[in-house]
Order: structure tokens, then C-alpha cells, then sequence
DNA sequence: TAGAAGCATTTGTTTGACAAATTATCGTGG
DNA sequence: CCACGATAATTTGTCAAACAAATGCTTCTA
């Protein structure tokens, strides 16, 4: 009978929502391990006691959180990616923008929330960069100001390098999905081309106050100069982005 | 020939995932709205020139999202979800744990970013309260206070009433996927019994006093206290969790 | 009218097959 | 011996048809 075990057992559930919980237990518990590879779904089907397209459908839903991932041929397969902040703020960015366009989130809410985020991140930064984080966060300061043509307040390498050097992933994949957001809005509505030379000059100018905050491990600094620059960037955003987002009063 | 649509042309990328696609697209444009009843799958399959079995994936991927749902019978079918941050905090609060688990996240990383959201939610608590947000923080307030038996830091329903008072969404989202995830912990991992009772006064207090302050629209004394009571907080947590996560240095 | 049996509808699952993509293999020619 | 191209093998991707299970509705009966 279908959903029998293979004692004949009928477990609670559907099947393909306990094999979900089944792969997920076998990474919780490091059975599986990233970069381990699955046996092919025909083989994978028959030791479940289950289908191949029952097993596919439990596949696909983990390989859309980014838990899995698959390709074909010899080589191919299903393997078990690295289970880090990546791929959930990669889901995230996607659940962000949806609820943008449904109208349950509105842009001075994100925006509000990336001060929540960026700040702190700057501030702990401050206090917690190793000299490799320094040289980085440099790293992404030159590259603006090297870069032409693209608008600045979709350039988000610096604000990532940031996150990262507060050394604490939860705040780092918060931010990161903020980012990945507005970089994804920033691509859909321009900046006007008149302000954005002038933009460009001082957003540059502000990273690399802020790096030098960092670098001198001065975290009330570092806070200050990242707030002034979140603000001004908001002006930015605030101008190109359609009407219906700028719906809340008080921000 | 599979792939193909209904003029012959060979789109881009796997099947399903077109189907993933075209569904959120119908969703993000409200073509498809919350509570709409999608048609049954062989019609669907059929009006998208694919089999069951590949809508089936799509289907199954966006239940995972909580953008859709699904039910048996002639009332049941395949249905439209109300999009909104708690679908999203749902997914959220599973990957966290997954991170947790494999230790690419840490609780006293979990419990920092509590703090850089939970204290700026409850200083702007106070700014934007309405009445009504006054009447359910209070609520909460007194039925920790008639509760019996249970750990207080379990009790996440205070902190979620002050984050949706703060009138973030984004904010409130992160905020109730970290809630959940330490509520999930605090279920698995018993705090003793013998500090649980003062704990639970002390935490109580503390509640009253964010409340107060929020009450009054006292923004920086609310973040004081919400400081001052996650502090403590933070201390019942460490006792009660396992070892290994207690991992970074300087927290 | 109330209850129970049967019916219709929809998702859940199975089986089997073929298509497409990709790499390994092997033979052939230089 | 090496390069290279055709071929075979492996794995995921897709399709087809059917039956099982769940659920609400209808209808018949007491």
C-alpha cells in the first residue's frame, strides 16, 4: 500500500514531505556532508521504498532552497551543497522582492531595516577586523573609484565587505539580503544620469570614511560615517524608485 | 519535442522551473491573488502544453515557499497563500536551525543580531505605537504573568507584539525568525528548574518596564530596558545550551 | 429530518518509458 | 605516441496512463 515503510508501516505525513525531512536529517547530522553526491534518483527511489517521482518532487524542493543541487551526465548527480548564509540570503532576496511587489513590504521599510542592519555591522567591524578584512574592504573602496559608469548605489561589494568583517553571519545574511534586493531594484529603475556623476563622488568619499573608521578600529565613527552615508544614498533611491513604494509617513 | 511551447519555441531552462517562474510572475502582477484557486493540476499541465508530473515540481517547490497550498477533495486544490513575512519567517527559521546544526552559525551570533533587532524595534515601538499595539503588548505582558510551568524565555509572544508594534515589516520578519528559531532551541534544550522561577520574575519585570516605556513613547528607555532585559536573557540561554555552540571569543 | 452509503473531484503515488545532456571510452588517423 | 571524432554509458529531465487516498456532496433510506 502506498506511504507503507518497509515494514509495512504507514508513517504520518506524505511521502515526499518525509523524504524532505529525511535528507534535511541526514545534513543536520552530517550523514551527508557537502560535496557528497546522492545515488541517482532511480536508486535513491528504490532503497526510499518510494517512486522516482516522489523522490523528485522531495529533490527539487530542496535543491529551490539551495540545499542540493544537480546537473546530468556521468559526472553529474545530485550533490549536497555547503549549507551556509549564501544560498538562504539568495532565497531571501527572492522573498524580499515578491513581498515588494505585492505592496506588503514598501521601500522606506527595507531601507529602514538596512540602517538596523549596516550600522552595526559597521560598528562591530570596527572592533572585530583582522588585517585581511582591512585589505579587503579596501579592495572594494579603490574598485569604485576605478569603476565608470555604473551607478554607485548598486555597487554593494563594499557594504558585503563590511557585513563580513563584523564576523557574526546571522547579521551578515540579513544584510546580504537587504543588499542583493536593492541591487535587483537598482537594476530595474536607473538612476537618473544628471545626479549620478555627483553621487558617485561622494558615496566613494563616504566608503572610504567609513574604511578608515574601520581600519582604525574607531566603532562610533564607523557607525556615524555609515549612517550619513545610508542617508544620503536613500535620497538616491528614493528619487528613482516608483511613487508607490514611498507609502509610509513617518520615515 | 519536450521544451517546447505551444508555437514550437524552445524557452530557456528546465521545464518546472519555467513553470516556478511563470507562477510567481502571476502572482508578483496579481493576476493570481491570495485565496485564488489555481485550476486542477491535468488542466494546469495541459493549458501549459507540459505533464503533471513536471507542474507537479513546480507546484511542490512553491508550496515549500508558502506561496501556495494544496488540499484533496472536490473543495480542496491547489490555492493562492496570503504573501507575507510569515511564510517567509517560517522558511527562515528552518534554515537558521540548519545552520545551527552544522555550525555555520552560532548562537551567540543568533542572539547579537537578536539584540541589533529587538532593541531598535522596541525603540521604535514607542515612536509609532498605536493604542491598539498598547492594549496587545500588554496582553502579553499579563499572561506571562498567569502562566504557569513554563520557561519564560520560551515565550517569544511579548517580543513579536513590540516588533510588530514597531511598524517594520522587514524589521518584524527578521525579528520572528530569530524568535522562532530560539524557541524551537529553548524547547529541545530544558532550562533547569531551579533558576527557571527567578528567572521568570525577573524576565516578567522587565517585560512591564519595555512595556511601560513603549506606553509612554519613551524610545530611548525603552532600548534600554529591552537591553538590559535581553542581557539577562542571554545568560539562561548560555546555561542551557549545549557547549559547542558557545564558540566566539569576544560576545 | 437525520444519518449513512455511495459518488464525484482533486491531490498523492506508482510504473514504465523515452529524451536530453554530458562525460567516458575507444577506435582511427596523423 | 598523440590528437580527435564517433560512440556508448550514465544521469537527470519529461511524458504518459493509471490507480489510491482523501474529502465533500448527493442521494437514498429509516
Amino acid at each position: 500500500m502506498a506511504g507503507d515503510g518497509v515494514n509495512g508501516v504507514r508513517k504520518a505525513g506524505k511521502t515526499y514531505e518525509r523524504i524532505i525531512e529525511h535528507l534535511r536529517g541526514e545534513i543536520s547530522s552530517r550523514r551527508l556532508r557537502p560535496g557528497d553526491r546522492l545515488p541517482p534518483e532511480t536508486d535513491l527511489a528504490r532503497s526510499l521504498g518510494v517512486s522516482r517521482p516522489t523522490v523528485r518532487e522531495a529533490l527539487k524542493v530542496l535543491e529551490s532552497q539551495n540545499v542540493l543541487s544537480s546537473s546530468t551526465g556521468p559526472t553529474g548527480g545530485t550533490f549536497v551543497e555547503a549549507i551556509d548564509g549564501a544560498g538562504v540570503a539568495e532565497y531571501l532576496k527572492d522573498s524580499i522582492s515578491l513581498l515588494l511587489d505585492v505592496d506588503e513590504l514598501t521601500l522606506p521599510e527595507l531601507w529602514q531595516a538596512r540602517e538596523i542592519t549596516d550600522i552595526p555591522a559597521a560598528e562591530l567591524a570596527a572592533a572585530r577586523r583582522t588585517d585581511q578584512d582591512v585589505f579587503v574592504i579596501e579592495k572594494t573602496v579603490d574598485m569604485d573609484e576605478h569603476k565608470e559608469g555604473v551607478a554607485i548605489v548598486s555597487d554593494i561589494s563594499f557594504h558585503r565587505a563590511v557585513a563580513e568583517a563584523s564576523k557574526n553571519r546571522m547579521l551578515s545574511l540579513f544584510a546580504s539580503s537587504i543588499h542583493m534586493t536593492l541591487r535587483t531594484l537598482a537594476e530595474r529603475y536607473i538612476i537618473p544620469e544628471d545626479v549620478l556623476p555627483e553621487v558617485k563622488r561622494i558615496s566613494q568619499q563616504q566608503h572610504r570614511l567609513v574604511f578608515e573608521a574601520i581600519a582604525n578600529r574607531d566603532g562610533a565613527t564607523a557607525a556615524a560615517r555609515m549612517r550619513e552615508h545610508l542617508q544620503l544614498s536613500y535620497g538616491v533611491y528614493e528619487q528613482a524608485m516608483p511613487r508607490r513604494w514611498n507609502c509610509t509617513p513617518d520615515f
